[in-house]
DNA sequence: TAGTGGTCTAGACCACTTC
DNA sequence: AAGTGGTCTAGACCACTAA
């Protein structure tokens, strides 16, 4: 028993806050008390309240936009990613046409969502290196894409190939549009190396500052990290590629039979 | 360009600190200087001192303990989970034994970490009866463990049955250690339904108060919300599982072949 | 320009840990 | 008892938004 659990204003303002988001009182989209009134409403000064929001924040709860007001977040759906996503319908026929009227939005490309590209050279590191089953600092073609959703970024996915292996392809064609959205494994393909199993690895953290920048992330959303290898039929890995992914936005979905 | 970009104290000392971390300069279970001291060394107050010190904490990188001080937080070790852990080798020859010493840190129940159990019978809700195929607020044993590893929890698992498929074996049996791991696969074998197939899915988020209590998270650290449903060959579900587990202890590994 | 979120000072006070 | 993290007051000030 605690009897004498001493009320804290700013834990006290939190959770009145929390209760009247997840009973509806504050809906979606609908704009918090100014500060200085909680304040007055509470009998405190503004740091207890201050304190409360950014709790609110870390949660994910409330959005608050400088000299306008806090607001309640609005949900986003989930995706949910299961290995249909990877389907060979989905990119067998999609013939890898160049895209260069240069428009980001062209309704081709998005799909549901837009992503940029950005292709270069450079040499593979430790991890790369193992999952490509080459030697760190050989050449390999680096494919970054960020992927957007409602004009809000979703994820990154940043693919490593083997130099040899999409040299002279649409892969390695930095113009935006051209092979985008799983065209890189219509390209493997027709380089002779269709691809046909998948490993992913996934762990979830606390973004870095800059990931947390480049996705927009609202403190205290986490995100999932993503490994991905894909190999041949015969085991030759043709692509490694690590994702990063606003945790809030996904689900992943697995089945296998149980090993002997 | 952003040439006059205000160096604002607290992120000043968050940015220092982060960094003398990252570079080993302060290395794991090291305590960092007093807040007071910090204060002292920047010109600042109090405030900014602990204002840098919640979004540490909220990195998950420092742990303070109150009259004690701020320590660089310890790494844990990654376990990475992937198929093999369900595989039959596993758990296909232990035969479940009732050990009634009561000992919950019996070295053969425990294996590199303790559990604790708790079975009642209880109604499905929603989530239960759509993935065991029956209907809501039908009778399911619920059996809520909570894993540990040196000492601390490393996540919960809570499986449901359909009542009629347990009844009377070892797993409804409350005594702990009685079918402890993986001991679920063994008595539905023993009950005519061998598990066949797997299907997880995967989220990440930030902990509710009672998880992070429960796992003794720290702030800023997210959890893995996994659900499991087991299937026999013939696809009838004969297990659901939810899981929580610590974020940083984990990561997940899925091979799988892509689909036509 | 008025209202907003947000950072900060200077100091008081409390709860907890360590010695 | 001394040192620690942590919350709070009262008020100043800044940066941003909206009308």
């Amino acid at each position: 028993m605690k009897p004498n659990e001493p009320v804290l204003p700013s834990r006290q303002i939190a959770d009145d806050l929390r209760e009247e988001i997840a009973s509806g009182q504050l809906p979606p989209g609908f704009k918090l008390p100014a500060v200085r009134v909680l304040a007055a409403r509470y009998g405190v000064t503004q740091g207890p309240v201050l304190k409360a929001l950014a709790a609110l924040k870390a949660e994910g709860l409330v959005n608050a936009i400088h000299g306008s007001g806090v607001y309640v977040r609005e949900a986003h759906p989930v995706r949910r990613l299961g290995p249909d996503r990877y389907a060979r319908h989905h990119w067998q026929a999609t013939t890898v046409e160049a895209r260069v009227d240069g428009r980001a939005d062209s309704p081709a490309v998005i799909q549901q969502g837009g992503q940029s590209q950005d292709v270069r050279l450079t040499e593979a590191d430790e991890r790369t290196a193992a999952a490509l089953g080459i030697e760190v600092g050989a050449p390999v073609y680096e494919r970054a894409r960020v992927m957007t959703r409602d004009d809000t970024p979703t994820h990154t996915m940043t693919s490593y190939y083997r130099q040899a292996d999409v040299e002279g392809t649409p892969l390695v064609d930095a113009r935006p549009g051209i092979a985008g959205r799983s065209g890189g494994f219509q390209v493997l393909t027709d380089q002779g190396l269709p691809p046909h199993q998948i490993t992913e690895d996934l762990a979830a953290r606390m973004p870095t500052a800059d990931e947390a920048l480049l996705l927009e992330l609202p403190a205290g959303e986490p995100v999932v990290e993503l490994h991905r290898v894909t190999r041949t039929a015969d085991g030759r890995p043709i692509e490694y590629a690590r994702g990063i992914h606003a945790a809030s936005r996904f689900a992943w979905s697995y089945t296998f039979e149980i090993p002997d």
